[in-house]
This record gives structure tokens, C-alpha cells and sequence, in this order.
DNA sequence: ATAGGGTTAG
């Protein structure tokens, strides 16, 4: 094939062996290969055309490589083949896939044919979602209708995905309107990701419903809205679901794993987590770096450390969320030099940083109390990556600074945010002043804090507590009222223990469990350890603490019952246990007192105890 | 038998 043969737009040929071979290794996925065989191509002196580049162009794509791309650009150009559809495309795609929805749109408004193909808007329809252009996204999907080029299905699926930003749901909504009215919805892949639209945007209801209506549902029917279950936290009914899918027959996969193992680890349920497990492997799942991510933070909330870095250290490409949640895990550990330790492995190894790491750098800082360390990465965030900071990551800072005792610096470093403070940042401030004792800070936080989250009644029972602490009954009346008046009903504070697979809850003060009397001697002993590790034993003798720990005994007896039968459990998880606010440990969980360490662990995070004080700081 | 597509982790 020449060169002159191409440019006079005679068409290619699929059968040269240079395209066949091409074609062969872009199929398998060898994206690398298909570029070097490019490349030889081009130096044994045949010229590619039409048939070789879409090829290519897909192998750049794949790989994100836009330089070798742009060179392609450039032979399709030499090669008089850019108005040939599969080429064009090829390209608008690639341009795309690498993120540069610019040159993409340029390449369509270049070519007077791009708006008369469907194919070209889907291309870059989905090329606008996946770089979040909202507005460009909808704008095309308009043109195509302006010009009365066809919708299909894919453009659907290509334009979907982009109506979970808060604006544009009405629109999304819309789509699903119409494409019921039109009778496009028979396409099941369509309504799956109207099944994700929904569950995006938090109406799982609505989600859920079209499920229900669906009369045929595929495996990504059921991951659609199990997934939407497991964003949305609600991990009973991702269970509850899983097992409803596997009774009907379909099989789960490894998408499915990633949503089960990251509800187990919000529920701290490390039995059935390890069942999951045990399953993708007798399934002959490929364990992926998503099911392995999930279970790095499934194992390190259930709190087994060395089964956590154990999987990623199997990882053989690690992401940037494996060593996210590997920081995270030993952040939550109070191990925040070993974390602080492995985010320089992570630079090192060449991966670049983004806010979520940095969230949880900051908070393993803030609770292993390395606050300048904190202060410093904070700035580099910007200097050196920069990333521009979150309220996420100044709510880290004020933690930083307040558990530090600097309140004022606190509360200047507010002053001075370029974002909006949320209700993370003054809860953060509020949590200080309750570590500190200052009632007068806490009052101006607790004010701003619940004008961001009036709803949170954490905040209420955090102010109360600090009302407590300083014996200021007028101010526990006024928060009470607050609460009364706005309806919210004190909750039992009641624990659970998982325990052999099965769930045990009990009630403060609850003795109907059989085995309260095990349960009781057991929190003997568990005392007597926690006065030798805190130190306490002898010469702390005041009648108050005494009796406060006598009120606390109760409770710890109900929340570590189970820990007396189960010789080998390693975790406990216990939710809302009241801490006795004199001895500075005990919070919701004790897995294991080695080394004069304690882990504990409430519904959300982890404690770790050095010598009785924990690293957080968070009393009850 | 070459282009556009639904579900996943921190």
C-alpha cells in the first residue's frame, strides 16, 4: 500500500499483515505491543492508513499516552484520512480517554462530518461525563437532537452518568422520562445506570424501585444497586441484598466483593469479611486491586493490623487507594509514624499524592500527636503538590491544633480559611475545647457547628458532655430543651459484639445475656489490667473516681461478656459504651492488651492506647 | 469482525 493510494482516499485494507497483527494485540489488550509494532511499521517504510490507526489510536487511549497520540494525529493528517468515521472517532476517543476534551471538541468542529455521525457525539458525550464538563456534556446531547441525529442507547449511557452533580438531577430525571416515554428503557444497560444515577445522588428509594420494576436484572443490575447501598452506608441492606442475589441464582464477582468487604468494614463485621474471602478465592475470582483495597480497610476497621498490611503487600500494583488505606489504617491505629512512613514510600515509589491521602496523613498525625509534622505537610499540600486544601483537610488542622492544646491558634486558623469552614471544622474545635475544658470557645463552636449540621445530634450530647465536665447544669437544660425541642429522642446506648458470626446486642445495664455472670468476672479482671496499665492502682484513691469507675464497670461488663468465651477472637466491636471520663481509656472495644497497648474501637474508628492515653482523644 | 457503553476501592 502507498502513500498516494491512501491520500486519494482509496479504502484500506485490513488484510496487510502489519493491520492484521495490529488488530490481533489491540483485541488482546497488548496496547504496548500494538504501539512498538506502529512504530515498526513506520521504520520498515509502509505508511499506515485508515484500517491502522483506529488501532493505535486505541492503544494511546488505553495506555493515556496523548503525546504518541498527537503524533498519530499528525500521520492521520500526512495520511489524508481524518474524515474517514472509524478514524475520526478514533480520535475525537483518545483525545478523550487522556483528558483533553479540548482538542476532542476541536477535532469534531474540524470535520463537517462529526455532526452528522452519532458516533462522534456519543464519543465525545462520554468524553465531557468522564471529565465532569456537565454543561458540555448536555450541550452536545442538545446539538445531536438540534441536527436530528439519532439518540441511541449509548449515548444514553455515555450521558447518564453526568446528571449526579446537585443541578443537573432534574435533568437526569428528565432523561429517564423520556427515555420510558420513547421506549428506550428496554435496554437493560440503560437502566442500570439510571439504577446508579439515583443511588448517586442519595435517593436510593427511587433507585431501588426501578430495580424492582425491572423485569429482567443482569449481575451489574444487582452490583448497581448493592454498590448503591455500600455508598450510601447502608451495609445491613448490602448484605441483606447479597444474599438475596445469591438466592436468585446470579452469581456474584469481584464488583460485587468490593461493595460486601467495604459494609463489612463499616459494620466491623470481619467474619463474614473473611468468608467473602475465602469465596473469591474458591470462585477462582481474580482478586483485583479494587477487591484488595476493600479488604485492606475491611480488615484494618475489624482490627487486624497484620492481615491488612499483609494484603498489600501482596498487591503487585499498588494504587493510590491501597496505600490511602493502608495510611488510614495505621492512622487509626495511632500509628502515625509508621503511616507518616509509608506516605514517603508512596512519593518515593513515584505516586503522586491527592486530597484523600492527605486527609488521612493529617489525621494520622493528629492522633499519633505529631502536630507540627501535621502543620508542615499541610503546607507542602499546596507548595509542593499543589493540592488545594479542603474543609476536610482544615478540620484535620484545627484537630491538629486543638488536641495540641492551641486553641487560639485553632480558631485563628479558621479565621483565616479560603474555604467555607463546614461542620467537620467547628465540630473539630468543639471536640478541643471538650479535651481543654474551654466552655467559652465551645459555646461560639457549638453555635456555628450546628448551623451547618442541625441535625447531628452528636454535637448536642459533645456540648452537653463539655456542660458536664464543668458542672453547669443550666447549660445541660439548655441543650436538653434544644434537643427536645427539636425532636430528637434519646437513643438507648446500646452495644454489639460480633461474635462467631452471630451479632450480640445488649442494652446498658443489661443482664439477661447468659452468660452476665462470666461477663461480670471478666470485667474485674479487665480492670485490674487497665489500673496497671494506666497506673492508677494505688495511688488514686478519691472517692468520686472510684465510684465513676464503679458506674463504668457496669457497662464494660456488658460490652466485654463476650471476650470471656472467645479466647481466639481478636475483635470486639461495642457501639455507643460509655467511657469512664477518669481513667482515659475504654471506649467501644478491646481487642488486645499486648505491651501495655490497648486497641479499641468504636462504630467508626479506631483507638489506640500507649500507657492509658489514647491517641484521639475523643472521649465520650 | 475497525469507533461510542452500564457496576467496583481510600
Amino acid at each position: 500500500m502507498t502513500g498516494s493510494l491512501v491520500r486519494s482516499g482509496v479504502t484500506a485494507v485490513a488484510s496487510t499483515p502489519w493491520n492484521v497483527r495490529l488488530r490481533e494485540l489491540a483485541n488482546k489488550s497488548l496496547f504496548g505491543e500494538a504501539i512498538s509494532l506502529y512504530r515498526s511499521m513506520l521504520r520498515s517504510g509502509s505508511s499506515p492508513d485508515a484500517f491502522s490507526f483506529p488501532f493505535t489510536l486505541k492503544s494511546c487511549a488505553s495506555l493515556l499516552l496523548p503525546v504518541s497520540g498527537k503524533q498519530l494525529h499528525c500521520h492521520v493528517i500526512r495520511g489524508g484520512c481524518e474524515a474517514e468515521p472509524f478514524v475520526l472517532t478514533s480520535l475525537i476517543s483518545m483525545y478523550c480517554k487522556c483528558g483533553l476534551v479540548e482538542d476532542a471538541r476541536k477535532v469534531f468542529d474540524e470535520n463537517p462530518q462529526s455532526c452528522k455521525l452519532g458516533v462522534c457525539y456519543n464519543a465525545l458525550i462520554s468524553g465531557y461525563t468522564v471529565n465532569s464538563k456537565v454543561y458540555d456534556a448536555v450541550y452536545m446531547f442538545r446539538k445531536m437532537k438540534e441536527f436530528g441525529v439519532s439518540v441511541d442507547s449509548i449515548t444514553m449511557l455515555g450521558l447518564v452518568p453526568v446528571c449526579t452533580v446537585p443541578d443537573y438531577i432534574w435533568f437526569g430525571m428528565s432523561l429517564h422520562g423520556e427515555c420510558v416515554k420513547g421506549g428506550t428503557d428496554s435496554e437493560i444497560s440503560v437502566l442500570n445506570s439510571f439504577i446508579t444515577m439515583y443511588m448517586k445522588c442519595g435517593s436510593v428509594e427511587s433507585g431501588r424501585r426501578l430495580f424492582d420494576e425491572m423485569p429482567v436484572k443482569g449481575l451489574i443490575t444487582w452490583n448497581a444497586v448493592i454498590s448503591g447501598y455500600a455508598q450510601n452506608g447502608l451495609a445491613y441492606d448490602v448484605l441483606e441484598l447479597y444474599e438475596k442475589m445469591k438466592s436468585s441464582g446470579v452469581c456474584p464477582d469481584s464488583v460485587t466483593f468490593v461493595s460486601v468487604l467495604s459494609s463489612c468494614a463499616h459494620l466491623g463485621a470481619q467474619k463474614i469479611g473473611q468468608e467473602v474471602e475465602k469465596l473469591i478465592g474458591a470462585n477462582g475470582i481474580v482478586s483485583n486491586v479494587f477487591v484488595s483495597n476493600a479488604s485492606i480497610s475491611m480488615y484494618a476497621r475489624c482490627g487486624n493490623l497484620a492481615k491488612a498490611r499483609a494484603v498489600f503487600d501482596m498487591i503487585p500494583v499498588k494504587s493510590l487507594v491501597s496505600w490511602t488505606a493502608m495510611i488510614g489504617c495505621y492512622g487509626m491505629h495511632g500509628m502515625g509514624e509508621t503511616g507518616l512512613k509509608l506516605f514517603d514510600d508512596m512519593i518515593k515509589s513515584g505516586i503522586r499524592p491527592d486530597k484523600a491521602v492527605f486527609v488521612m496523613v493529617l489525621s494520622a498525625c493528629s492522633h499519633s500527636g505529631l502536630t507540627d509534622k501535621g502543620l508542615e505537610l499541610f503546607g507542602a499540600m499546596k507548595r509542593e503538590y499543589n493540592l488545594e486544601p479542603g474543609p476536610e483537610h482544615c478540620s484535620c488542622v484545627v484537630d491538629l491544633l486543638g488536641r495540641a492544646g492551641r486553641l487560639d491558634e485553632a480558631i485563628e486558623f479558621i479565621e483565616s480559611m479560603r474555604v467555607e469552614p463546614d461542620g467537620a471544622v467547628w465540630g473539630a474545635l468543639l471536640g478541643a475545647c471538650k479535651i481543654h475544658k474551654n466552655v467559652d470557645m465551645a459555646e461560639l463552636a457549638f453555635a456555628k457547628v450546628i448551623e451547618c449540621e442541625p441535625m447531628n445530634i452528636g454535637y448536642y450530647v459533645l456540648m452537653s458532655n463539655i456542660y458536664t465536665d464543668t458542672k453547669n447544669q443550666e447549660g445541660i437544660w439548655r441543650i436538653r430543651r434544644m434537643m427536645r425541642d427539636r425532636g430528637f429522642r434519646k437513643e438507648p446506648g446500646y452495644s454489639y459484639v460480633e461474635h462467631k458470626g452471630r451479632v450480640h446486642l445488649f442494652l446498658v445495664g443489661d443482664r439477661s445475656h447468659e452468660q452476665t455472670e462470666e461477663v461480670y468476672r471478666m470485667l474485674d479482671d479487665l480492670e485490674t489490667s487497665v489500673m496497671e496499665i494506666t497506673g492508677n492502682t494505688d495511688n488514686d484513691r478519691d472517692e468520686e473516681v472510684l465510684n465513676s469507675r464503679r458506674e463504668h464497670s457496669e457497662r464494660l461488663a456488658v460490652a466485654f461478656g463476650i471476650l470471656n468465651t472467645s479466647p481466639g477472637a481478636e475483635i470486639l466491636v461495642i457501639k455507643n459504651l460509655r467511657v469512664c471520663k477518669d481513667c482515659h481509656v475504654f471506649i467501644k472495644m478491646v481487642s488486645k492488651i499486648v505491651d501495655r497497648r490497648f486497641v479499641i474501637r468504636d462504630a467508626s474508628r479506631f483507638h489506640y492506647f500507649k500507657d492509658g492515653v489514647c491517641s484521639c482523644n475523643d472521649y465520650w
